[in-house]
RNA sequence: GGCCCCGUAGCUCAGUUGGAUAGAGCAUCAGAUUCCUAAUCUGAGGGUCAGAGGUUCGAAUCCUCUCGGGGUCACCA
């Protein structure tokens, strides 16, 4: 980390606050020739520690440093420990293990992290938004039908990774690429048209194979009788396709658009495939030229695939873009034995508009089935960019659902899976949001029906919002002892904050303290899950110290009998209630002030 | 067969990008209710981090191999 770096970040996190005072210690230990001048003294960190008994913070400075200054680590922490050790807000640092110093910080660093909260409210962690735009794009899913919980994950995921990247400064656009081209959209065509033909009082019959069943598609042929009449009857189906295509590919985008809605999410840009093109001048040919100005393009023979042959396998030349130049394992074909492009053409088009919209920085949410995917879109985005975009793509895996530990058959020919819609009717929309992402990506999920709705420890969604409707609680019985205390008011934000000395209250500043740096890591690795599981252990800090109450009259947050002292704890509270809150909407989850 | 992901307590999972004696919840056992919501809390037991090598001050984490589970594998989208 430069010094420059260090000093614009906000210095709201007192991990990097220590990680300055340390750089200033050695630069007087260097002007000083206690160390060499030319000293590379980077690369430190100040973490709190993983374990209890570590002190408050803990340093790994000397073990980094140890060899770049041909010192043993422990004689190098001996420099460092009695400067800081002089310091007012240090208590106590000390040598352990190889050369870590742990250091014991005085509760004033702690008390001091609620007042900053109070004051800076929602903005505590969050960074101002800068100029570095991102595109995250994420669901995705094909307009030929309702949303089904297989979407669902990657869609809460992706919009709960946006929101984080935002929360650090990230100039965000939530993108959707509608694929509205190729064949799977004529089948819908070609379903809708029948469901038209039902609508005029046609018998269709059993579905055939190929199209969709789904009684979804019964209002679409519905509209098309109303607007159409019997006009569309008697045409020949290249001339009525487009027509019943596009009416088709424009309700069942309303309908996933309204399944979004139901579980907050909104996308900024809508990109039809379509709009690429196909053939002379379209933007998929401009690609593909792109492509091979750089000499990454040529006419050639892929080797058969591995495992056992398909049956209509046959060795054929044709256009290949050479991925393999780029780390993939085979190169990728971009035009079909029909002539007409691929879909990965389209995809490599689509990735090159990305860039030529500004993005250097594209995020890509996929399902665990498109994992093999991967590489060859990196691999274009790579070539087309002459490797000064990244791209980073997320596989959300896949999601059991149960209920009350069965699992929940489905079966996608039948049409009876289960859609996003039916889910979040059931159980709504926070503990779905919240359950997806309490989780790494790349882990499959289970998502049990009755267990997500259980008002229990065993329930994090609960878990979470009880702690904050709890915290609620708390300020609404405080009103019934000091009427003219207000929470937000001056007296709770300038409380003072030294009688804030009990174990347990110590406990939840410094996890209060943590939540800056644990955002940052969070969206630098693109890890929503890590802001979830951060939340429900800040829930048990309080519902922890709420309990002490209970056994020791003394350590309760309202203390009828010490007016200063309940200004105090109010400000804790609330702090910890900001977080929550703070947290749970970088979710997407709702805080409620009470659970009923 | 190739590639990708996963393998951590009986079960479900974290592990802050290489740190110290590996942590939570559930389940089990023992406790707390005149009391700010017991919808919660306190404590105990439970581990060869799948296995074997390697890299270094230091490995659950990085590299190689083996075993086991899942996904995927010309032209579909």
């Amino acid at each position: 980390m430069t010094r420059r770096g260090r000093q614009q970040r906000f210095c709201m996190n007192i991990f990097y606050q220590y990680e300055e005072v340390i750089a200033e210690i050695i630069s007087g230990l260097k002007s000083r020739g206690a160390l060499a001048e030319d000293l590379d003294a980077g690369g430190f960190s100040v973490e709190p520690p993983r374990e209890d008994g570590h002190g408050d913070i803990t340093s790994n400075v000397a073990l980094v440093l140890a060899k770049r200054a041909k010192m043993a680590p422990r004689d190098l922490a001996g420099l460092l420990v009695p400067e800081l050790t002089a310091r007012d807000d240090i208590q106590a640092a000390e040598i352990a293990g190889p050369g870590f110093i742990n250091m014991t910080l005085s509760p004033g660093v702690w008390q001091n992290i609620v007042t900053v909260i109070l004051r800076e409210g929602e903005d505590y962690g969050r960074k101002p938004k800068g100029s570095v735009p991102v595109n995250v794009e994420y669901v995705s899913a094909n307009p030929t039908g309702p949303m089904h919980v297989g979407h669902c994950r990657g869609a809460v995921f992706g919009d709960a990774l946006a929101s984080l990247l935002e929360s650090q400064g990230g100039d965000i656009t939530r993108e959707y690429y509608i694929n509205d081209a190729g064949a799977q959209v004529d089948a819908l065509a070609r379903s809708a048209y029948l469901r038209y033909r039902e609508a005029l009082g046609e018998d269709i019959g059993e579905i055939p194979a190929g199209l969709y069943p789904g009684d979804y598609l019964k209002p679409v042929g519905a509209d098309l009788a109303k607007i159409h009449g019997a006009a569309l009857l008697d045409r020949d189906e290249a001339e009525w396709l487009p027509v019943v295509r596009e009416a088709a590919i424009a309700a069942m985008m309303a309908d996933i658009k309204s399944d979004l809605a139901a579980v907050n999410i909104r996308h900024d840009v809508f990109f039809s495939e379509r709009s690429l093109g196909d053939g002379e001048g379209s933007r998929i040919e401009h690609a593909i030229e792109e492509l091979r100005t750089r000499g990454f393009v040529y006419e050639g023979h892929l080797e058969p695939p591995k495992g056992k042959l398909p049956d209509d396998w046959e060795d054929r030349e044709q256009l290949l873009f050479r991925s393999t130049e780029f780390g993939d394992d085979g190169d990728r074909a971009l035009r079909k034995s029909d002539g007409s492009h691929t879909y990965f053409a389209a995809d490599i088009a689509y990735h090159l508009d990305k860039y030529s919209r500004g993005f250097e920085k594209m995020i890509d949410v996929w399902g665990a089935d498109h994992s093999g995917y991967i590489k060859r879109v990196k691999a274009a985005v790579a070539a087309l960019t002459d490797q000064k975009a990244e791209l980073d793509v997320k596989i959300c895996q896949l999601v059991r659902l149960f209920r009350a530990g069965e699992p929940v058959k489905m079966s996608k020919r039948a049409g009876d899976f289960v859609t996003l819609r039916e889910l979040v009717d059931e159980v709504g929309a926070d503990p779905v949001r919240f359950m997806m992402l309490y989780r790494k990506n790349d882990a499959p999920l289970d998502f049990d029906f009755v267990k997500v709705t259980e008002k229990s420890r065993d329930n994090p969604v609960f878990y979470v919002q009880y702690a904050h409707a709890r915290a609620h609680s708390v300020f609404r019985n405080m009103n019934e002892i000091f009427s003219d205390m207000d929470v937000a008011g001056d007296e709770v934000a300038m409380a003072d904050l030294s009688v804030l000395d009990d174990p347990g209250e110590l406990d939840i500043l410094k996890r209060l303290a943590q939540y800056p740096g644990m955002l940052e890591g969070a969206a630098k690795a693109h890890e929503p899950h890590r802001l979830a599981f951060y939340l429900y252990e800040l829930a048990a800090d309080l519902h922890s110290q709420w309990n002490r109450g209970k056994e020791s009259p003394q350590l309760r947050f309202i203390r009828e009998d010490d007016r200063d002292l309940t200004a105090a704890r109010m400000a804790l509270v609330s702090g910890t209630a900001e977080i929550l809150a703070s947290g749970l909407k970088i979710l997407g989850v709702t805080a409620p002030e009470e659970m009923r």
